[in-house]
DNA sequence: AGATAAGTTCGATTGTTATCGAACATTAGA
DNA sequence: TCTAATGTTCGATAACAATCGAACTTATCT
């Protein structure tokens, strides 16, 4: 689990958007969550948090279940998801809309 | 001054230590910055970071003296800029060195 | 004026990424 | 066993980024 890696996964606004959206509203499927790009776009970003640490899938029938691995990352980077979600969310909440 | 072009800008290895650098001892000229690339590519890093809002670039003769936007990153995104540097000394403080 | 020093800009290369649609895999339901 | 739902993977494309060296600009020093 590397900073950059994290802080790469997090600059992007479709990844920001997905991030906001499992903070608030906890564990989500993939499809649960609404962004405006087709869904193997979204398979895209998803494993590239994945694969940097940020969130974790649950398989569950044909659907995969995202949550935030806040706690993990609060671990190895004390404070750091909440400052970006805190800016986010003050900041840029808008969503990301086409 | 966007939270994703900021992260961005944090994402690269280079960039973090020139950050951490510029955090630890203060204000310094481009060339006083000692990271493995040669100039033209430590000028690609520095305009990076400066279209981000991360630093401020001060001209004084042949030479420009890069200095961190603490206060502004705070005020934007508080917390932010601390958990990173936190975050990176912490655990990758070792150098890029080639 | 000429030389040196500090950066920037340019051109090229190489690699990466965001995006889409189409095809595929897997599981659940009728 | 079909069919539908949910994602993933693949191929293609277009844009972007990191890197280098060479040429350029600007300012200082002799």
């Amino acid at each position: 689990m590397h900073l950059s890696s994290v802080l790469y996964a997090l600059s992007d606004p479709v990844r920001l958007s997905i991030v906001s959206e499992l903070n608030k509203l906890g564990e989500r499927t993939c499809g649960g969550i609404d962004v405006s790009v087709v869904k193997s776009t979204k398979s895209h970003h998803v494993r590239t948090m994945r694969e940097a640490g940020v969130v974790h899938v649950r398989v569950q029938g044909t659907q995969r279940l995202l949550s935030l691995r806040k706690h993990d990352l609060e671990e190895r980077f004390p404070g750091l998801l909440h400052a970006i979600l805190q800016a986010y969310e003050g900041t840029e909440g808008q969503k990301v809309s086409e």
